[in-house]
DNA sequence: CCATGTTTTGTTACACGTAACATTATCATA
DNA sequence: TATGATAATGTTACGTGTAACAAAACATGG
């Protein structure tokens, strides 16, 4: 019966169990599994812990058996959409295993990326599921020291360090450029925004499509983040650098569908004048007038099957399959 | 010189200072302020750290002395753009400050948001910023045991636990339901989605505005979240329901460009034949043609706010002001 | 070279929940 | 009632970093 609890922090078992005249044991042995406490205690227990609000208190677990029950989720940014419906996928599986997400992210910096991944093992994660394909040498020792099971997402052509699930991103970068030429389309200019590397695999696929069709690529480029007002500009730019472009295929549906309403507002008739394409297949673009062509990834089930991957290999399962690579899917829409 | 590690467990400071011949204190001590140690150990003690591969371990702190550095946000939804923008604002303060956000989510369920907070808590979050206005008595006991800073955002209209961030919805449904009128609209159909409490505050806001004008008001619900799609069929509802509508105002900017978009395929002319208008003002509203009227709500600063209020609690400095009503802003765009 | 002060390092104890082991209570049966 | 088996509860130790206190090493001045 150690000191109660006087100073108002937020109650422990101790105090509880001292509510109750039991030790925290018991308590303890309560909450796991209630029929391990006869009867008359249990009801008695139910009430203190009601009583006093008890909170369990997950630090002394991630402390001696080094289980947080948490996973960390490393993406590059949080407000693009291809991210949200990732850790929506993510989340549908973790959730309901019980497993709390403890996100993160990196602004495409390699630095904040070593500094984020060192923060999420700090607080003793069980595994990571983290984005992009390189990784600098501390990032990589980190994780080795760490551990734990690590899950690659977005892109898999990689090597991964344990584990890949993603998209060719450059085959299916050839892929649409292909479509395109095969409407008809000759002058194709690319728009790159936020040079990751999933976007220069991407650049990769359009240019040797393009070449292998004895077509000239030409390729605008920013680092800074796509928006819709991005792609407007972009298209002013492809303008005057090629004023008889008749084809656009764009990083992402960000950047197509800023293009394609600066080209509204221009009269430029899409797709007559100049064929669209996009990436990824957001909501929108299946919803506008006209319909978008783009990519369309399977983002959320890219989510759901890291996730899935993860609980197996923290059940103790060994990788099943090094390299996941999920289908992507042409969608002509209305634009092109 | 306990023992060392032999398992390959994740390198502990025990393991640095074995490696190096002092106790671990004098690593510790290195760690938070390396000028404690004599010079020769400084270059010893670095090497060592860098060589394991030593990460902290932040289980310690939060048991000894519940300060995790990290701060739990709870918001009904990830995908949702408005949320990810509130993010960006939290985290663009909390991460230089050198705190770590802790994500979830509950989908608009009472009981899910019991339950995640339970989590947050058991994680021994040093802060809490939560979502919506309405709480269960039992989130209330829990918050109130916790004894850590609370910072409710979103809306800022009913009495907040401890402090409340945000818009005036009802206001806001009002001003944009008398700019339509004021635009010579008379049939404006309400399109609501996602029933939640700041939903629930804005059609009481639109209601009014009609009532106040002589008008009849007509609300479109479901419990579904919104969508493109959702603000097609809703407007096939309306048209149904009244032939004459010439106004829609939706609950936020998904449902109207749905509902723009399906009057374009119909070939109903906004805003000539029919109004419309969205809610929250993003980045699309801004670029698509036409230009969608709409009510611009301060979401990244929303975010940054409550995390600034919520660190300078942490500093201990008390509430300074209890409720914190934030502007929004009409823009006419040109779809009414 | 001692006395005193300062710098550097070491020791001990603690936070909290639970595994592993130990003890006590309860019950059925001979 | 005694005995052994089972159920119920208690005791101890552990994981890791650091505050608080203790000790040792070193420096300075007389």
């Amino acid at each position: 019966m150690k000191s109660s609890n006087t100073k108002n922090k937020r109650p422990t078992l101790q105090d509880v169990a001292d509510l109750v005249g039991v030790t925290k044991m018991t308590v303890s042995r309560f909450l796991r599994n209630p029929d391990q406490v006869s009867v008359p205690l249990q009801t008695k227990i139910a009430d203190a812990l009601e009583n006093l609000g008890y909170i369990p208190n997950r630090a002394p677990d991630i402390l001696s058996k080094s289980k947080s029950h948490a996973i960390g989720v490393l993406l590059p940014s949080l407000t693009n959409q291809v991210f949200a419906e990732v850790i929506r996928g993510i989340e549908s599986i973790l959730e309901p295993a019980g497993y709390q997400t403890m996100l993160a992210h990196y602004g495409y910096s390699k630095e904040a990326e070593e500094s984020r991944i060192a923060t999420l093992l700090s607080y003793g994660v069980d595994g990571l599921i983290i984005s992009e394909s390189y990784h600098t040498e501390r990032v990589r020792k980190m994780l080795s020291v760490a551990g734990i099971p690590v899950i690659e997402i977005m892109d898999s052509v990689s090597p991964p360090i344990e584990q890949a699930i993603g998209i060719d991103n450059q085959a299916a970068a050839y892929a649409m450029t292909e479509f395109m030429i095969q409407r008809g389309r000759q002058k194709i200019v690319y728009f790159a925004a936020r040079m990751d590397q999933r976007t220069l695999f991407k650049i990769k696929g359009y240019e040797s499509a393009m070449l292998d069709n004895g077509l000239t690529p030409l390729c605008l480029k920013t680092n800074s983040a796509s928006s819709f007002t991005l792609g407007a500009k972009f298209l002013k730019d492809a303008l005057q650098q090629q004023p008889d472009t008749d084809g656009i295929f764009c990083t992402n549906d960000d950047l197509a569908i800023g293009a394609l309403y600066a080209c509204q507002k221009a009269g430029i008739k899409v797709p007559q004048d100049i064929g669209i394409a996009g990436f990824h297949g957001h909501d929108i673009s299946r919803a506008m007038v006209p319909l978008l062509a783009t990519v369309v990834t399977p983002r959320e089930e890219m989510g759901r099957l890291a996730a899935e991957h993860l609980l197996s290999r923290l059940q103790g399962n060994p990788v099943s399959q090094r390299v996941i690579n999920l289908p992507f899917q042409l969608e002509a829409g209305e634009s092109i």
